[in-house]
DNA sequence: CCGTTGACCAGGC
DNA sequence: GGCCTGGCCAACG
């Protein structure tokens, strides 16, 4: 395996069902950047494939996400429905902050 | 080899 | 909460 993929994709299914990670937590698991950690699926464009719509910023924003097309709000509206499926809480383009888990 | 870019992070204001 | 700055690692031309 050349590149680090899999690894995210392995730790994204670790994430608890209601629960969000952060680029941040990933990033630090793997020894990369958090910058990288989002470039992965955003080349992708992963529908609803994998849940890479568990994935936020550190600060609860919900940052990006990308579906083939523009890294638009209209898709941030997708990401947070999905999140709100999921049982987590989300208010505006954030999520609780009890509803981050870091990967261990 | 170098510069640019990226769904970021921590720290300040 | 918002905006700016410096830093981080990996991929690409």
């Amino acid at each position: 395996m050349k590149i680090k993929y899999q690894k995210i994709y392995s730790l994204l299914k670790q994430i608890p069902n209601g629960k969000v990670t952060t680029y941040g937590s990933i990033a630090r698991k793997l020894g990369i950047n958090p910058r990288y950690v989002g470039k992965i699926p955003s080349e992708n464009s992963h529908p609803d494939i994998y849940p890479c719509y568990r994935v936020v910023r550190s600060d609860g924003h919900l940052g990006g996400y990308t579906i083939g097309l523009k890294n638009d709000v209209s898709t941030l509206e997708i990401k947070k429905e999905k999140l709100i499926q999921d049982g987590v809480l989300v208010i505006g383009l954030r999520v609780h902050k009890s509803d981050i888990v870091e990967l261990a």
